[in-house]
DNA sequence: AATGAATGAGAGTTCATTCAT
DNA sequence: TATGAATGAACTCTCATTCAT
């Protein structure tokens, strides 16, 4: 509708290709948050990028190829910390605490949650890109967690319940916390997300530590 | 790209406006569902609701008013049982069965999930009816849950835990099965959302019975 | 270049399909004929049909589907005379003299010279189209213009020769008269092609006639 | 639509401008031919010719003056031979042979049909060149032709006929067998051009020949 | 001379929307 | 109310051409 990118008439730059394409999958991310896929608009990314519409053809061969390559690096993270129950020596509230706020700071950030809903709106024109981070990447984790889990209530680390039983329970407050921010989108929403994540903290103490601990 | 939708050349047929009304909203949302906001198409819309494009102009002002009709509904949900803690006469189970497998009906449903991906990715269009509906629904009816919760633990009904103090906590499951459903859109999901229904009772159960019901 | 043809900005006029789809099909020869298939531009063929460019989207699938359009009517002519050779009741002058000049007009008209260029220079966009007008129309026409030649040798009523042989040496002069026509596009070399017309006659009348009758 | 050449990343060589040149010139023959003028890409021409598309800036201007090239080096042919009706020595079936063959050698060879296509197809953007071609090679040369005819007859030497009257029926069989190829590009067409030939022979023998050598 | 990156000027096509019937 | 034809306003993508290296 109105201008939503400034201009920017700039003169021919040439950068070298890593730059360039890192400049435009930033840009194109910010669009595609900002007005979905199908309303981004290849001319903004382009100006947004610093480049010309035309130029943007030179590194991707087109719309869908940025959407490709902006989730395929949003879903191929690198690799994450496995052993996070053990890292804390004991301490199971240092434990819980770190991996909450490890948890929220990938989760809730903007730009994670910028992804996300570039995922859940436009994920179904990339359905190998879906299936396979599924199967790569969200599957394993899972089962690793779980299994993590279940091994440190052998030990005698973790009291059992609903959450060691299923893993995903102990996401779904930072999927709430950023699904809240991508409906409202606005600082509210951002500091609800700090008041879940402490709420998370609390949770994952009182029905993750043994008996003993328990109590307040 | 292929033909989304049947041909279907009907003869011209005039039905009561409030039928062509629904037919109308269940092609839209269904085209919504399926594409997307701006991916979807008011041919198509037209070809499933039964009549042509310019038909639907007779009763819709155009796209962003199905939009709006469709959300507007989607979000002005009838009145809901506020008491549900005290319907149970007591016995907890049944109140956390009763109200979770509510819960879960309404947000993991096909046609809730469709219209919260909707409310996801095309919110931004309409940001008068989220503030609405968040200042008029969402927050009112957090704030009354919230309420609800406080008073059990404060007749010993329930336990203080994280979860009374956080009641976005009790919803946050149900809102994660929703999103895989989402991102996914398969049948393995909507099993994984079965397990997530049962293992949320179980979690409720543990948090919200106090001491002496507790235990297993 | 520079504009190619009036806007003429009229009013929405809507004209029943098959009145459109000859003004549009009359509109792309002109301009296909004019610049040439692919330096054609779908504005200028709307504008030349009377209508926007989006509404011969509403006849013709594209660009592609006007060419279609264009040589498979082009290319599928009505039944010809297949018995010219015994029509002129044993004149073979009279005979002649109708079949070379019948022959020119449908192969030097300046409307039959500009689908013959479409099909040189554009051809190659439609294989099967040229493909399927050679095995069904060209084919079978030379086919049977070569056995009416043998039969009339058999009954003694033309002469055996090359020509009688080989019935495209019949076609060549006239094709060779296109072709000057569609490279130098001028006047000189339409009086070139009847030029060519008479000499035909002359030599199809030498060729042809039986010995008696071959003296001048 | 699909890739139309080989990739052939090739390290930066640099050739002599004749050596280029000639590999330019090759390659835009060959991708106008198979394309025609417009369709053809630059990118394309010059993956053919080994360097990049800038590369042939260096050498041509644009991609018309690429065109003015080609067709400008086909339409300058190399000194004819003007005299052939008295090369053969009386023997009037060499002579003819030997004419005709080497008609068909430069009409109906690949790389001269594929001039003449272009000539046909994109002449129109080079009127110049098309109308100093006629003037200064076609119209003399046809002259030429012309005159030894008739001073054939008037030696005696050939027969009078619509033939020697209008030399062009001599080129025209060449040129129809030329253009069945351009427009069906394929084997059969070329064989069909050499039954043509043998019969152009035959026919320019039982024309030309003086009465007492007519008889086969 | 040669190149990869960049660009401007379209071109075809799509689509929400309108209009005459 | 309903429609098929028509339109204007994009939008993506292409491509000949240029430029900095």
């Amino acid at each position: 509708m109105e201008d939503r990118v400034t201009p920017a008439a700039r003169k021919r730059v040439r950068l070298k290709p890593e730059v360039r394409t890192r400049q435009i999958l930033d840009a194109a991310l910010a669009e595609f948050a900002q007005h979905g896929f199908d309303a981004a608009r290849m001319e903004d990314i382009a100006r947004r990028a610093g480049l010309s519409k035309a130029g943007i053809y030179a590194h991707y061969s087109g719309k869908e190829a940025l959407l490709e390559a902006l989730l395929g690096a949003a879903l191929t993270p690198s690799a994450e910390p496995r052993d996070w129950l053990l890292a804390g020596g004991g301490n199971l509230r240092a434990v819980v605490e770190a991996f909450v706020d490890q948890l929220y700071d990938r989760l809730a950030a903007p730009e994670v949650v910028a992804v996300m809903r570039l995922a859940i709106a436009a994920g179904g024109r990339v359905p190998h890109l879906v299936q396979h981070w599924r199967e790569t990447i969200f599957q394993p984790h899972l089962a690793a967690q779980q299994a993590i889990l279940r091994e440190g209530v052998a030990q005698g680390l973790l009291r059992p319940s609903a959450l060691t039983e299923e893993v995903s329970l102990m996401y779904a407050p930072a999927v709430h916390a950023a699904i809240v921010q991508m409906v409202f989108q606005d600082e509210a929403s951002r500091e609800a997300a700090l008041a879940m994540r402490q709420a998370s903290k609390r949770l994952l103490l009182d029905l993750l530590a043994p008996e003993a601990a328990a109590a307040p």
